[in-house]
RNA sequence: UGAGUCGGACAGGCAGUCGCAGACCUUUGGGUCUGAGGAAAGUCCGGGCUUCGCAGAGCAGGAUGCCGGAUAACGUCCGGUGGAGGCGACUCCAAGGCCAGUGCAACAGAAAUAAACCGCCCGACAUUUGUCGGGUAAGGGUGGAAAGGUGAGGUAAGAGCUCACCGCCGUUAUGGUAACACAACGGGUCCCUGUAAACCCCAUCCGAAGCAAGUUCAAAUCGGGACAUUGGGAUUGCUCGUUCCGUCCCGAGGUAAAGAACGCUAGAGAUUAUCGGCGACGAUAAUACCAGAUAGAUGACUGUCCAAGACAGAACUCGGCUUACAGUUCGGCUCAUAUU
RNA sequence: GGAGUAGUACCCAAGUGGCUGAAGGGGCUCCCCUGCUAAGGGAGUAGGUCGUUUGCGCGGCGCGAGAGUUCAAAUCUCUCCUACUCCG
């Protein structure tokens, strides 16, 4: 992913827990928070609830094919952690993705098509 | 043709665009190749590998359990024996020993390893019914189980009391590596129920832990206090033996440790062919190198074909077992029916 | 990834082969006490499902699920399922 790398520590995971905003939807759970760099970090979570682990690296690769193909429209600088719920099970990739994009526009995280241009 | 049984194979394909991981090449733009399973799962067994106090002893503990073989090893597999089911092909069986010892067997039942409740028969008394004494174990009843079964003789009634056959036990002969099979002879004190997935006995085997094992990489030092020849050492229990280390607390200093690399994939491996073996399997030769991540790589979209895609994702590795699974397909064999 | 522990009624749970109608406690229902409630005291119900019965009741199944051993299984053996704990 050009402009984002993934979140890898369970530190970070809970700190944007503790102090990120939180928005949830029918299939996803998203937090954010601003970190300070001029990128950002995307991390995923899918807990042994969902399904095994077949229905859980489907749903890992869903979400981040669903980020990569966004990815220039999203506003640079935060972390954002996406937990998958367990209705997201059944759900296709369009699903997926409108639920992602969905919230997103919520937290006013994608930038806007009239006003600021995105940086190279 | 129908029904059945056993064994094997496949597990959506193709094209385009965007993307992921590793290796190699690179003109640093990128390019080429490779990239999950039959169960990768459960972690139920057994090996390799690594470390430790293994490669010392004893006890305890655990596992397996008809016989022979295969194998690195196994609780697995193959071939046979015995038993159970099926007309059959075939399938299933934790299948050593309660004639070594000990324990347990509730309730019911007269009695549970030792007998006589109802019966049956004989005798005495009484004689309508019955009472007492003795014999008996065929019949009834209880129970999971009541001292072998069927038939005949025998008897007061009965009884292995006697006989025939079957079963059981013992000895011997024959066949077989063996489990065992079969035959002959003898045995009626044929002395004895079930349970060993009860303790136990017998035979064989087992050191323990696990890649979060472990190895390497920086500065790796100083001060103070306490305890002391006893104490400690991840590694199922106890005793002995052997071996190593002083231990704990507080403070300073310092770090990359909320690390990096190795282990990490070339192997008791895979494919093909030939030979040996009934088979599991083994031997030889040739061919190619075929995932290796470290928050964890195979996806998304579009088109198209069909039988419309099930169960399901490597995490050190290999051999098995068990469990889940849409379907498609191939072959062997059995039975029934029809025709020849 | 690896190692282990547990599962019994709505909840906590005892029971380690046989008279268990599954002990006991909490809870629930009713009664007493009080002007009313809480606390306290007493009694009762135990949950599900199938069959039968107008009903009371009786019988079968049921101790996470399924097989097996045994005359007999919550208990012994095997295979699965679920929940939880530990590791550097």
């Amino acid at each position: 992913m050009l402009f984002t790398e993934s979140l890898k520590k369970n530190y970070r995971f809970r700190y944007v827990y503790s102090r990120g905003r939180s928005i949830a939807n029918r299939l996803l759970v998203m937090y954010h928070i601003k970190n300070g760099t001029q990128s950002n970090r995307y991390g995923i979570s899918v807990s042994k609830k969902v399904g095994n682990s077949v229905v859980r690296s489907r749903i890992t690769r869903l979400l981040r094919e669903s980020y990569r193909l966004s990815e220039q429209n999203i506003k640079n600088g935060y972390d954002i952690v996406v937990i998958a719920r367990a209705s997201a099970k059944e759900a296709s990739y369009r699903e997926i993705e409108s639920a992602l994009l969905h919230l997103l526009r919520k937290q006013r995280l994608l930038k806007t098509e009239d006003g600021e241009q995105a940086p190279k």
